[in-house]
RNA sequence: UCCGAUAUGGUCUAGUGGUUAGGAUACCUGGCUCUCACCCAGGUGGCCCGGGUUCAAUUCCCGGUGUCGGAACCA
């Protein structure tokens, strides 16, 4: 049997950093056992859906390469499309396939018309907290007279249908995850499951989308498990084969409450746009709440899809860390070729205005070399990166007061520029070793020739292999600069 | 109030009826070095509490507590 498992966010925002680490798993599970994954969407609630809202759904799923097999999808011109067989893929769209199985369960007393209104259960519910008592609905609809039916109608009264619950025995369901989880049904009460428009609620409609689409693996946050009893029962109502649930725990702020915006970033668009690679997200996100025995940190791609498994996951709710991202986004940076991380510095510096519509590529792979590893946030390139890249060059007062502005550096830089200008093979290597032997000659330090050097070349005392970037510079450009310096802040 | 899930350093976690309780991150120290970073070496820090079972419990059982989730005509 091919394993069929479904991410089914509703549209009511974006793409929340739970959302997307359910939606991976449900990825590596499928890819794993070389199963289908399905993306339907639960737009059942029309006050909060919208389309915005898919789209930026989409968009993140995307940015993280989680590609799904059915479901929705942006097509080439920027509609809406659809792939897969089991479709529609919009709950409000399979409101006609869900209407006989509605029908089957009024027909056979499973279900009922329920015409309290919203204000009477509101108002019962209210009493009910008061005096400490759980909410419950009192089924107070459940043996109508067909009289006060009737009277209910010529009020214009439209019901809502409820699910009949036995009221006895307990709900038992396997959780991969959590184990044999049970309930009392006695706990539980009659339950609406359409809205007096016809439309089906979440529990309703999520088990018939379950089953008529054929899911196996219904994987998903642990805030649905106290839901999952209603749904075993409306399963068992149908008659339909119960799926295998796996309740992944929550992801919590630093603060230890679910996760939101108050915390920072909540969506993955935005961690893309913090400067984060998405290899770096999905693998930090695979690590929170699934680990090998091994403890490894760091999978290479399609290592997930091989290692990954539900048995694995752990338990209990983990707190997102934003550290731990970023030190995993700096590895991933750093294991970019140099070609890679080039395509991927490009736009950032082409942004910041740093590279020119034709520019030497070679050149600039030999500049980004110097740094690549000192990226941590994508974010952070054009401002590593810009001295080499433009000829303004901006000096850090600070760096200037603590190390240009020093005893001696006039008459260093003065010297350096003599003898720089003199040199004719300029590479890092002949750099070095002319500025040592000057240090050599002056019986100073080296520090004392490197840092003034530094300073007045790139504007910084923090940079790259001060030769290195000198011979990148050329010889015109350091001349340049050290003349600047010297006219700048000495003469 | 009721129901459910859950509990290993600050954080993510591995693991075990007898272990010096392992890894990662963060933090601190040292080394490397022209700065920063990388890298290397070392260090601080942990089994929620109480009972029970047992020769022995972080591990198994029960209870408590904390935390999170649910108790919608939301999902």
């Amino acid at each position: 049997m091919t394993t069929r498992v479904r991410f089914a966010p509703s549209p009511t925002g974006y793409l929340h950093i739970g959302g997307a680490r359910t939606a991976l798993y449900n990825y590596l599970f499928a890819r794993h056992t070389q199963g289908k994954f399905i993306l339907r969407i639960e737009d059942t609630d029309e006050l909060r859906s919208s389309d915005e809202a898919v789209v930026a759904i989409l968009e993140g799923l995307s940015w993280l390469g989680l590609d799904w097999d059915e479901g929705p999808v942006v097509k080439q011109d920027g509609s809406l499309g659809i792939k897969g067989a089991h479709g529609p893929y919009f709950q409000m769209e399979r409101r006609a396939l869900y209407f006989e199985h509605i029908e089957r369960l009024l027909a056979e007393g499973k279900a009922y018309e329920c015409y309290c209104s919203t204000d009477e259960l509101k108002a019962k519910r209210e009493r009910a907290q008061q005096e400490k008592r759980p909410p419950k609905y009192d089924n107070h609809c459940r043996h109508l007279t067909a009289q006060q039916v009737s009277a209910f109608k010529k009020e214009q009264r439209k019901p809502v249908i409820r699910f009949k619950n036995s009221g006895t025995g307990t709900t038992v369901f396997k959780d991969i995850i959590k184990g044999e989880v049970k309930f009392e049904n006695a706990l539980l009460d009659d339950f609406v499951i359409v809205k007096p428009n016809g439309v089906p609620l979440y529990n309703l409609a999520v088990v018939l989308d379950d089953a008529l689409m054929e899911i196996t693996h219904v994987i998903r946050g642990d805030d649905h498990i106290s839901n999952t009893p209603r749904q075993v029962m409306l399963y068992q109502a149908l008659g339909f084969k119960l799926p295998v649930f796996a309740h992944i725990p929550m992801i919590l702020g630093g603060d230890g409450s679910r996760l939101s915006k108050r915390h920072g970033a909540a969506s993955v668009t935005a961690y893309r746009d913090q400067g984060y690679l998405k290899e770096a997200v999905l693998n930090y996100l695979a690590l929170l709440g699934w680990s090998t025995t091994d403890s490894q940190q760091l999978f290479e791609s399609q290592e997930l899809i091989k290692k990954f498994t539900l048995e694995r996951c752990s338990g209990s709710a983990a707190i997102f860390d934003e550290q731990k991202l970023l030190w995993m986004n700096g590895e991933y940076i750093r294991s970019q070729s140099l070609d890679e991380f080039t395509d991927i510095a490009i736009p950032y510096l082409k942004e910041a205005g740093l590279l020119p519509a034709l520019f030497d590529r070679e050149r600039l792979k030999k500049i980004i070399k110097l740094e690549q590893e000192k990226v941590k946030y994508l974010t952070d390139i054009p401002k590593l990166f810009d001295f080499m890249l433009q000829d303004e060059i901006v000096y850090h007062e600070k760096d200037v007061a603590k190390v240009l502005k020093k005893e001696g550096s006039q008459t260093i830089l003065e010297d350096m520029l003599e003898r720089v200008n003199l040199l004719n093979n300029f590479t890092a290597d002949s750099l070095e070793k002319l500025c040592r032997d000057y240090a050599d000659e002056e019986g100073i330090k080296t520090g004392m020739v490197f840092h003034p050097l530094r300073v007045a070349t790139s504007g910084r005392a923090k940079g790259p292999s001060l030769f290195h970037y000198l011979e990148v510079l050329g010889k015109d450009v350091v001349c340049v600069r050290i003349e600047k310096a010297l006219t700048e802040f000495f003469r």
